[in-house]
RNA sequence: GCCAGGGUGGUGAAAUCGGUAUACACGCUAGGUUUAGGACCUAGUGCCCCUUAAAGGCGUGCAGGUUCAAGUCCUGUCCCUGGCACCA
C-alpha cells in the first residue's frame, strides 16, 4: 500500500481559493431554471466568534445546498450578519468598545471562520444589518408600517429589563430555561430558578413592569392570518404548535347578567360556559368601568362600601399584573353589595371586586365557579361563598369528573345537569353557547392571546425610528394622515375608496406625527461617545439635540425626532428579501424606491428552504411572517409569491457540550477554529453531521472527532491505492445500496445514517483493497483471462461514486480526489449526483431467520429467485440441523412464512 | 394543569405498514507491530449462567394486554424535554 499523508490544511485552502476564483458559488440569478434559495438564519457577529454550534447548524444547511446543486438546482446560498441591536451592543459594552468598531472587527472574523468551513456561500451578496445602506430600508419599512396604520405610539404597562435598560416585546420575555441563562436580579446577583420567572431573552435579568409611551406594531391585526397560514406550510409540527399557542385563538362567550334591583347588565366573558350552572359569584377587575361608576356615586352602594372600594382600587394601582396573578398569593376583594342574576337558574350571585381579575383579559369580569376552578375555589373559601359542582354525566370528560371528585371530598353540593348530561367538555361548551346565543343572553367572541409587537428600544445600537413629532401640528390636529387625506381629497379621489384606507378613522390619535420623508432616509445613527444606556426611559440619542432637533415635515416649524431605536427583530424580519438584490441599483421601480429589485424578487422568492434554530419559534419566525404579509398586502411584494415567506422550514437542534448549552459563562464553548486547524474542515463537518440526527442535541466530544479523522485518512488511503480494485458483485450491490440510502437520508436530513452507510461502503472497499494485494500479484499471471479495460472502469466507478457521495459532507477531500481521478472534468460539485439501479440493490442470496415459537433458533440462506416459493423455504428450514433438533418429535401446530422476511414454526 | 415529543449497551446512536434489537461509530479488553509511547493492524465486546466451548436463560423506563411474533400496536403508570398557563 502506498502511504501518502493527507495534508488537509494545504488542500482545503487550495480548493477554497479555487472555488472563489471560478465563482463556483455565485449563481447567475437570471437563470431561473430550477432555482433553489437555500437560506440559513444569519448569525449575529459576537466578539467571541463563531462556535461549534454555529458550525453544526450551518453545515447542516450547506450539505443540503450542495446536494441540491449536484441534483441540477441553481442554488443561491447567501450569508450575512445580524449586526445591529442589543446583543451586539451588550458585547461592545462588556469589552468597553464602540459597537461600530467591534462589528467591523467581528464580521471580518466571522467571514474568515465561515470560509474556513468550506460552505458554499455566495460571498458576493452579503448583508450587514448595521450598514446604513441596509438600515435605511429597515427605517423605510417602519414608515410603511406607519402609513399602513400598523404602527402606533401608546402609553402602556410594558416589560422593562433593568440590566439592558430598555423595554422588551412580550416575545422577548422568556423563562430562564428558554434564555439558556441563569436568572439574575436587577442588581446582577444570580438567583435560583423559580416557577413563573420571567427574564430578558438577552441577559437573563428578571423583567420588571413600567408604564411608558412606546411604539407598537399592530401584529394583532394579523393574528388570524398568521394562524391560518400555518396550515399550508411545511414546518415542524412543534414550531407550528408553538406559534398556535402564542397566537392563542380561543372562542369565548360574553354573557349578560341582569343586575338585581338596577336597570343594568354586567357582561362576563368565559371560555367554559358549560360550568355555568355551578356559578355562585361574580368577580370584577378594579379597573372596570362599573367600579368607576360606583366611585362617582352614579351607582349607589353605600358610603362605607364605597370608601373601601376606593381604597382597594388605589392599592391595586401599585401592583403589577404579574404580581396580582402570582400563584399562592392570598385572595383579596371587596363585596359591592350588588347582585347579578344567573339567567340559567335564576340564582342571585354577589358581585365582588378583586385584583386577580385583569381588565385586559376578556371583559374584565369573571363568573366564579369554585367547584371547577382553583382560583375561584380559593376565593370562595376566603369569603365563605357556596361551592357547587356540575356533574355532566358518566360519559363526560374523565379528568373533569376526577377534578370534581377531588373537591367533593372537601365540601359543597353537587348539581346534576340534565341539560349537559353525557356530553364531553367540547360538546357541552358548544351546546350551552348555542343555547345562550339563542336566548339572547350571550354572544360568541373570538379572542387572541397575541399582543402587539413593542418595537421601540431605549438603546443606541439600532436604526433610529424615523418619526418626527411636531407640537404645533399636534395642537392643530395635523398629522401625516390628515395631510394625506387632504391630498387625496384634493386630487378628487373618491372618498368612498378611502374607506378601506387603514388610518382613515385614526387621524386624531396621530396628531403631530410624521414619518421622515423617504428621500431623507436614512436617519443616520450619529457616532456618539455617550451611548451607554442609563435607564431613564429614554435612549442615549435623547441627549443629543443635534440629532433630534429637526424641521417638521408637515409645517416646517421646529419639531423633534423620535430618539428610540427599533427592535433588532425588525432588522432580521426582512433580510431574506434583500440578499438577491445586493449589488443591484437602489432605484428599482419607476415611481417608488424599494429595498429590492421587483424582478429578481419575483424570480427568487419565497425562500425554498429555511434552515434555523427552534428557539425563534415565536420571535423571528413570527415577525418575519407578519412583515411579509404586510408587504404583500400593501403591494410591495407581489401577491403571486404567496402569503408565506418560508413555505419550507427545517428546525435543527442545538449542540451542547458536557450536557449543557454552550455559553461563555459556563466556559464550555467549543471553538471550531482549532479543530479546523488540527483535523481540517472536512473532518469537523463529517463529525458534526455524524454525531446524531440534525434535529437532536448532540454533545461535542474530542474523542469522537479523532475517530472521524482516522476515517478521513482511511478514505484518502483508499484513493491513493485505487489501481488495486477489481470487479466484484458484492461491491457493486453495496455501491447501489449505498447510493440509495445516502440519497434518501440526505433528503430527510438524516445525515448521521447517511454517513454510516458511506462508512459501511468504505469498509467493504477496504476489505477488497487488502484482498486485491494478493490478487494483483496473481493477476500478472492470469491477465489474459480478464478483461482489463472492464476491470479498470468498474474499479474507478466504485471510487467515483464514493467521491460523489462524500462531496456534500467533505467538499475539499472529494474535490481533491476527483481532480486526481478526472483531471479537466471540472469541479466535483458540478457533477451529477449518482443514481442507483433498483435491480442492483437486492442481493442474490437471502438470509432468512427461522424461529420456533417466535424465538430465533437458526438462519438459512436461500437464493433470491426462491423467495416466493413457500414450500421450498419451509423444507430448507426443516432440513436445518438446529431446527430439526428443536422440532424433534413435537407436533407442528402452525407454519408461518413471511416472504423474504422470516419463518416461524409454532409447536 | 393543558398540549406536543421522548425514555434502547459503558457512550453518541441505528432499527417503528409488528418480523434476526443494538447497524455505524466512540470507549474498553486481548493480541500483533514498535526500543517505548503514539499511530496502525487483528480479534472480542448487551446482561446472566459456565473452567472453556456448545447449548440455554434474560433483555428497548415500569406493570399488564393483543399476536405465531411487540422497541414498534392497546391500557395503565413513572420519569425527562419543549410549548402555553391563576387566560377565567
Amino acid at each position: 500500500m502506498v502511504k501518502t499523508e493527507y495534508n488537509h490544511n494545504a488542500i482545503e485552502k487550495k480548493w477554497q481559493q479555487n472555488w472563489s476564483k471560478i465563482g463556483l458559488y455565485t449563481p447567475n440569478l437570471n437563470d431561473l431554471k430550477n432555482k433553489f434559495y437555500n437560506l440559513w438564519m444569519f448569525p449575529y457577529p459576537s466578539a467571541e466568534g463563531l462556535h461549534a454550534g454555529h458550525a453544526f447548524a450551518s453545515t447542516g444547511s450547506d450539505v443540503i445546498g450542495r446536494y441540491m446543486y449536484m441534483n441540477g438546482k441553481n442554488v443561491f446560498q447567501p450569508i450575512g450578519y445580524d449586526s445591529f441591536g442589543i446583543h451586539s451592543e451588550n458585547f461592545a459594552l462588556k469589552i468597553n468598545d464602540h459597537p461600530a468598531k467591534m462589528i467591523a472587527r467581528t464580521t471580518k472574523h466571522y467571514e474568515q471562520q465561515m470560509r474556513s468551513l468550506g460552505h458554499a456561500y455566495d460571498w458576493n451578496r452579503t448583508v450587514t444589518t448595521s450598514d446604513s445602506d441596509y438600515y435605511r430600508w429597515t427605517q423605510w419599512l417602519f414608515t410603511q408600517m406607519f402609513k399602513a396604520g400598523l404602527a402606533y405610539k401608546k402609553k402602556a404597562q410594558v416589560n422593562w429589563c433593568p440590566s439592558c435598560k430598555t423595554v422588551l416585546a412580550d416575545e422577548q420575555v422568556v423563562t430562564p430555561a428558554q434564555a439558556g441563562k441563569e436568572p439574575k436580579s436587577s442588581e446582577g446577583e444570580t438567583l435560583k430558578i423559580a416557577e413563573g420567572m420571567q427574564v430578558c431573552e438577552r441577559c437573563g435579568t428578571l423583567v420588571e413592569r413600567k408604564d411608558l409611551e412606546q411604539w407598537f406594531f399592530k401584529i394583532t391585526d394579523y393574528a388570524n392570518k398568521l394562524l391560518e397560514g400555518l396550515e399550508k406550510i411545511n414546518w415542524p409540527e412543534k414550531i407550528k404548535t408553538a406559534q398556535r399557542n402564542w397566537i392563542g385563538r380561543k372562542e369565548w362567550i360574553d354573557i349578560k347578567y341582569p343586575i338585581d334591583g338596577l336597570d343594568e347588565e354586567i357582561v362576563v366573558s368565559t371560555t367554559r360556559p358549560d360550568t355555568n350552572f355551578g356559578a355562585t359569584f361574580i368577580v370584577m377587575s378594579p379597573e372596570h368601568p362599573f367600579v368607576a361608576r360606583i366611585l362617582t356615586s352614579e351607582i349607589k352602594v353605600g358610603d362605607k362600601i364605597k370608601d373601601n372600594i376606593s381604597k382597594y382600587v388605589e392599592d391595586t394601582k401599585s401592583k403589577s399584573d404579574a404580581e396580582r396573578i402570582s400563584e399562592g398569593r392570598e385572595k383579596t376583594g371587596i363585596f359591592t353589595n350588588v347582585y347579578a342574576i344567573n339567567n340559567l337558574n335564576g340564582n342571585k350571585m354577589p358581585i365582588y371586586i378583586t385584583d386577580f381579575v385583569l381588565i385586559s383579559v376578556g371583559t374584565g369580569v369573571v363568573v366564579g365557579v369554585p367547584g371547577h376552578d382553583k382560583r375561584d375555589f380559593e376565593f370562595a373559601k376566603k369569603f365563605n361563598l357556596p361551592i357547587k359542582r356540575v356533574v355532566v354525566g358518566k360519559d363526560g370528560d374523565v379528568s373533569e369528573i376526577k377534578r370534581i371528585e377531588q373537591v367533593q371530598e372537601e365540601e359543597g353540593t353537587i348539581i346534576n345537569s340534565e341539560f349537559l348530561n353525557g356530553l364531553d367538555v367540547h360538546k357541552a361548551t358548544k351546546k350551552i353557547m348555542d343555547y345562550l346565543e339563542d336566548k339572547g343572553w350571550g354572544k360568541r367572541v373570538v379572542r387572541y392571546h397575541l399582543r402587539d409587537w413593542l418595537i421601540s428600544r431605549q438603546r443606541y445600537w439600532g436604526p433610529p425610528i424615523p418619526m418626527v413629532y411636531c407640537q404645533v401640528c399636534a395642537k392643530n390636529g395635523q398629522s401625516w394622515f390628515t395631510q394625506e387625506r387632504d391630498r387625496k381629497t384634493e386630487v378628487k379621489m373618491d372618498l368612498k375608496s378611502m374607506e378601506g384606507w387603514p388610518a382613515s378613522n385614526i387621524c386624531d390619535s396621530f396628531a403631530g406625527w410624521y414619518p421622515v420623508l423617504e428621500s431623507d432616509l436614512p436617519v443616520s445613527l450619529p457616532n456618539i461617545k455617550d451611548f451607554k444606556p442609563e435607564g431613564t426611559g429614554k435612549g442615549p440619542l435623547a441627549k443629543h439635540p443635534e440629532f433630534y432637533e429637526v424641521e417638521c415635515p408637515g409645517c416646517g416649524k421646529k419639531a423633534v425626532r423620535e430618539t428610540d431605536v427599533s427592535d433588532t427583530f425588525l432588522d432580521s424580519a426582512w433580510y431574506f428579501l434583500r440578499y438577491p438584490s445586493v449589488g443591484l441599483k437602489q432605484k428599482f421601480a419607476k415611481n417608488q424606491e424599494l429595498p429590492w429589485d421587483p424582478q429578481i424578487t419575483n424570480d427568487w422568492l419565497p425562500v425554498d428552504l429555511y434552515f434555523g434554530g427552534a428557539e425563534h419559534a415565536v420571535l423571528h419566525l413570527m415577525y418575519a411572517r407578519f412583515v411579509w404579509k404586510m408587504l404583500v398586502d400593501n403591494g410591495f411584494v407581489d401577491k403571486s409569491l404567496g402569503y408565506e415567506p418560508f413555505p419550507w422550514f427545517y428546525a435543527h437542534g442545538l449542540m451542547i457540550k458536557d450536557g449543557a448549552k454552550m455559553s461563555k459563562s459556563r466556559g464550555n464553548v467549543v471553538n471550531p477554529d482549532e479543530y479546523v486547524e488540527k483535523y481540517g474542515a472536512d473532518t469537523l463537518r463529517l463529525y458534526l453531521m455524524f454525531m446524531g440526527p440534525m434535529d437532536g442535541y448532540p454533545d461535542f466530544r474530542d474523542t469522537g472527532i479523532e475517530g472521524m479523522h482516522k476515517f478521513v485518512e482511511r478514505i484518502w488511503a483508499i484513493f491513493q491505492n485505487s489501481q488495486q480494485f477489481s470487479k466484484d458483485q458484492q461491491i457493486t450491490i453495496k455501491m447501489h445500496q449505498t447510493i440509495k440510502k445516502v440519497t434518501e437520508d440526505i433528503q430527510l436530513f438524516k445525515y448521521n445514517t447517511a454517513i454510516s452507510a458511506i462508512m459501511e461502503y468504505v469498509n467493504v472497499l477496504k476489505v477488497q483493497t487488502q484482498n486485491s494485494i494478493i490478487k494483483s500479484q496473481n493477476h500478472k499471471l492470469k491477465s489474459k483471462d480478464e478483461d482489463i479495460a472492464d476491470w479498470v472502469s468498474v474499479s474507478s466507478q466504485y471510487l467515483k461514486t464514493l467521491a460523489l457521495l462524500l462531496a456534500p459532507f467533505t467538499p475539499h477531500l472529494a474535490e481533491e480526489v476527483w481532480q486526481q481521478m478526472n483531471p479537466g472534468s471540472g469541479s466535483i460539485h458540478k457533477q451529477k449526483w449518482p443514481s442507483y439501479d433498483p435491480k442492483l440493490v437486492v442481493e442474490q442470496k437471502l438470509t432468512i431467520p427461522v424461529q420456533i415459537n417466535g424465538k430465533l433458533r437458526a438462519t438459512i440462506e436461500i437464493d433470491r429467485e426462491k423467495e416466493n416459493d413457500k414450500d421450498y423455504v419451509l423444507s430448507v428450514s426443516k432440513g436445518n440441523k438446529k431446527i430439526q433438533k428443536w422440532l424433534g418429535q413435537q407436533k407442528l401446530k402452525k407454519e408461518i412464512y413471511v416472504p423474504g422476511r422470516l419463518v416461524n414454526f409454532v409447536i
